[in-house]
DNA sequence: GATGAATGAGCGTTCATTCAT
DNA sequence: AATGAATGAACGCTCATTCAT
């Protein structure tokens, strides 16, 4: 049934455009439609509402990217290679898609149901893949014990978060994530490394 | 002047209540002026619309902390300690003050005019506190130098942000923010010192 | 508080007319503020709904006429003429009142909530008119006994309302109501008289 | 033609099932072609729209009820009873078939359609039955001649009506029909004979 | 005939904001 | 300054109906 696949990530990729554009609340359901060369009624054929096209762009682009951040991870050598590449991983998605971007880091943030409703769980899966890096790290003697990963992953994911929203609300042009992916790579690294 | 000022913060202290049960796009204007015992024109006197009650919420709570965060760090002896205490302080303000921390991680940024319009000064003077501690440990030696200190700044916020909003979703409850933060300055202190 | 008071009658008065000429689910809200010369949404602030609108417009014309007609019936001296009064004053009302007289027997029925969910207790108050006097007339020996009040009153009014629904919808021209009025009073009169 | 007669009583059963359940204007027309076994677009290669639905539903219902009541009338020995058989049968029919009644003494009546554009050539026919009985009656001096027999049937047509809607809004449970009908057909029998 | 995916018109209601008093 | 009645713009969603297959 190739044809409503094609239907339904036609409406994903106009509704990305449009909350670009205008914000989540503002971009208007109808607006989406003619973007995506449908009917208004059409997309509530393959979503809910409003709100579950926010939340399945998320989950279905998150769900690429972290088989993608695996799949990079898989191929180092040691606990802290894994790391680095985690951290210049995340960052390199948010340059390389400025849009999706903004819509992650600013238009997801507005939806109530996204925020307080939707669980996340594959937010859970993507923080996991840092925990798990970490939680080998200390297996390994390599990380220190005394902080426990899921307080690591949420830290290193925050720093993360904020840089590229920072980047995205700069409009871009300004910094060099790829440098600044680095220089945060080296703090968690230094910062939670057995001494 | 005292009269309207009380007004003022009837209002305001109205408007975090309100904000923090219903959320910023469903709490009403009018529940407001029913909290503050007004009516509803009269929050129009003193704030042009409903996004200013809020930025206004941020901009003085902001600033009542700020000051209070300079005071704590001034009497603190070394910069590694002034880092530490940066990062105690912000996490304890989020314990106590847990429905102004409801409206600071959540709702604040459901507000496009505060997102995407407010330049947020008082954030900028925020992550300047922190700032001029690392711009300090540099200058002195201690903090290693070839990561601007704009980038340090804004991953610890980041990280001191993101345990803020899991512990506001998490219903409080779950963890122990202080030892959280205890940890979180060691990563990062560890993290920056100078080798 | 007399503005007040007019505003909520230009709107009921507005939405009878425009009741009529479109039917209750082809009525626009909208154009039933139009036709009242206030906005759309001052009208909720004398009405919860479209629907309340409508069921207002039936208990308060009702209201009235239940008075008229309880007025009517106390000047007459005996039984058999109080219900030929109810009767007259039932169809004369429908005759002279041709917009409302639609609204009551062709929009009411249309809506969901005035049907189902309403009581109908000024329907209710209105039979009980005609109930008191067959019990009086059955307590006075001059009506059987045998048939229950509630029947006759029930059976009465079907007969009323269904000649008024016909004469609404033949477009009032045809046949004249105060006739049939005599003859419907003429029918009932000798069916229940003890004989 | 057995297929396709049977595909077209499916919907108009399933119909009855769902617009007794849901009202006309909640009922879908999809849920109606679930309860069918059929796809939603089938229904109308059998029906204009889901008024004609409702129509068709009453006008099949009413031929084979009104031959029904042919029959009934057709074996009495004289006016009379001619007309107590009649008001015995409608109510008879109303208290057998709850469902269908609550379709044609509730549902039928929100439909725009059917009450303004249908000309309820089956009503008048039904109406008619009780207009022969009556001219009959008149014609044979049992009858008053003062009173129009198109009044007459219209009159007794609403006592039944009304008593039947009101049986369907109390959700039948409460009274006897079978005994009311004999009383309704006391009423009009002694009322309308010739003194 | 049968399907069911696609269409797109249609509108009640909310609520931030204004402004006459 | 304070009020609160009045305003009116704004739009997501449903669902009867169509039509390509």
């Amino acid at each position: 049934m190739p044809a409503k696949e094609d239907k339904r990530s036609r409406i994903l990729k106009a509704a990305v455009k449009v909350f670009a554009q205008r914000g989540f609340y503002n971009a208007k359901v109808s607006e989406i439609a003619k973007n995506a060369s449908i009917a208004d009624g059409t997309i509530y054929l393959y979503f809910k509402n409003k709100d579950e096209i926010l939340i399945s762009i998320f989950e279905e682009e998150m769900a690429k990217f972290i088989s993608k951040v695996r799949k990079e991870i898989e191929s180092e050598p040691d606990i802290k290679s894994k790391l680095r590449i985690f951290v210049k991983t995340h960052l390199n998605f948010v340059e390389k898609n400025p849009k999706l971007a903004q819509v992650f880091q600013l238009e997801l943030r507005q939806s109530n149901k996204f925020i307080k409703e939707y669980a996340g769980s594959k937010l859970k899966e993507y923080l996991n893949v840092a925990g798990d890096i970490i939680e080998e790290g200390q297996r390994h003697g390599i990380i220190r014990k005394d902080i426990p990963p899921g307080l690591i992953k949420r830290a290193l994911f925050g720093s993360l978060d904020e840089v590229a929203t920072h980047w995205v609300l700069m409009k871009n042009g300004k910094y060099d994530l790829g440098k600044s992916a680095e220089q945060i790579a080296d703090i968690f690294i230094n910062g939670i490394a057995k001494t």
